[in-house]
DNA sequence: CTCATGTACAACCATTTGGTTGTAGGTTAG
DNA sequence: CTAACCTACAACCAAATGGTTGTACATGAG
């Protein structure tokens, strides 16, 4: 996983209305204007925002008739929540670690 | 964790530089000079990416002499790490079922 | 004391971001 | 066919980002 696609997965959920767009869509797959309801921004706004998950890869969307349809990328979201796990791993132990590591004998 | 918290943390992970110094940090307390040493950019650019990290709470400054120590911060890396755990574990779950939907019972 | 070191911070610049409005193109409903 | 709806996209704007250089100020070394 290279350097800009983490840069752009983080990127996408620096943002708490992209981080709900996400939500909705793994939930329940939603047209473009649906989602767009949800919000006080305008539609372009919205779209704007679904082009940055999308670009992080994390949603796809999909021509349904006249609609767009937003759904949730399996595979990307498997792959960033192991990236998330990852990072959440290696913190926990070096956090719990600075506490400890005047007291405890330096081990490594 | 209110959402500007949340946003100040995924926005201080959007950079592969920051990351790189956190996990610096983490292994080992640093100067800032030090830090700056590692890279290309000039020692203010440092400067500010140590500050983003300081604004997520990530890292702290304690001043050491004339030197400025960075170092990870534990509590806030725990909170940290349990987010994006969470982040994790939701994302696996509906990336799991968004491919059984159409094969199993709908529940819910 | 004097000088080199380490840091802070301001000013500036180009690019990106997050938002807007407006226009235009498909697609479905009646 | 015509009208309504959904979407795409361009143009514009203010503010934030990520970088630079330059200046000023502490502090420790000699």
């Amino acid at each position: 996983m290279s350097d800009a696609e983490i840069d752009r997965i983080f990127q996408a959920l620096a943002d708490a209305t992209r981080r709900d767009i996400i939500r909705q869509v793994m939930r329940t797959e939603q047209s473009v204007s649906t989602l767009a309801g949800n919000y006080q921004m305008s539609f372009a706004a919205v779209q704007k925002h679904i082009a940055v998950l999308e670009r992080a890869s994390l949603v796809g969307k999909e021509r349904r008739g006249r609609e767009q349809i937003v759904h949730g990328n399996p595979e990307a979201l498997r792959r960033a929540a192991r990236l998330l796990d990852a990072y959440g791993d290696i913190w926990r132990q070096r956090a719990d670690r600075i506490g400890d590591i005047l007291s405890e004998s330096p081990k490594e």
